[in-house]
DNA sequence: CCACTGACGCGAC
DNA sequence: CGTCGCGCCAGTG
């Protein structure tokens, strides 16, 4: 199992209204110090089934998104789950998972 | 094999 | 508060 598809599988444990960050998926994959490259990761993802939308950054703003409508797509789909939104930041004490730990893939 | 390159993070200022 | 600059590292060409 590569790195790509941990990324992935982690994503797809973070629940509906809640977000994760890039760092906190680094870290559930085993490789805390790769956060730059789980963007890269994440950018590369054309399957609709992951929620990639829920992985914003780590000052609490929401991101990019690669699939059509970028950004604002993405804050709608964030909106839609219920997350409150200004501008395009989130208030991450309170949507952001508890621990990272809770999307750990293992090996 | 080598050199970029990002859906980023964080400290300085 | 905001902006800037440098560091990060696995995948891709």
């Amino acid at each position: 199992m590569n790195l790509s598809k941990k990324t992935y599988a982690a994503a797809r444990r973070i629940p509906p209204g809640q977000v994760a960050t890039y760092a906190d998926l680094a870290y559930a994959i085993g490789h805390p110090r790769a956060w730059r490259h789980v963007g890269s990761i994440l950018g590369q993802n054309r399957d609709v089934k992951t929620p990639c939308h829920r992985v914003i950054r780590s000052d609490g703003r929401v991101g990019g998104f690669g699939f059509p409508g970028g950004t604002a797509q993405k804050i709608k789909k964030l909106r839609g789950e219920g997350i409150r939104i200004s501008g395009d930041r989130i208030e991450l004490q309170r949507y952001r998972i508890s621990s990272p730990r809770l999307l750990a893939v293992r090996s």
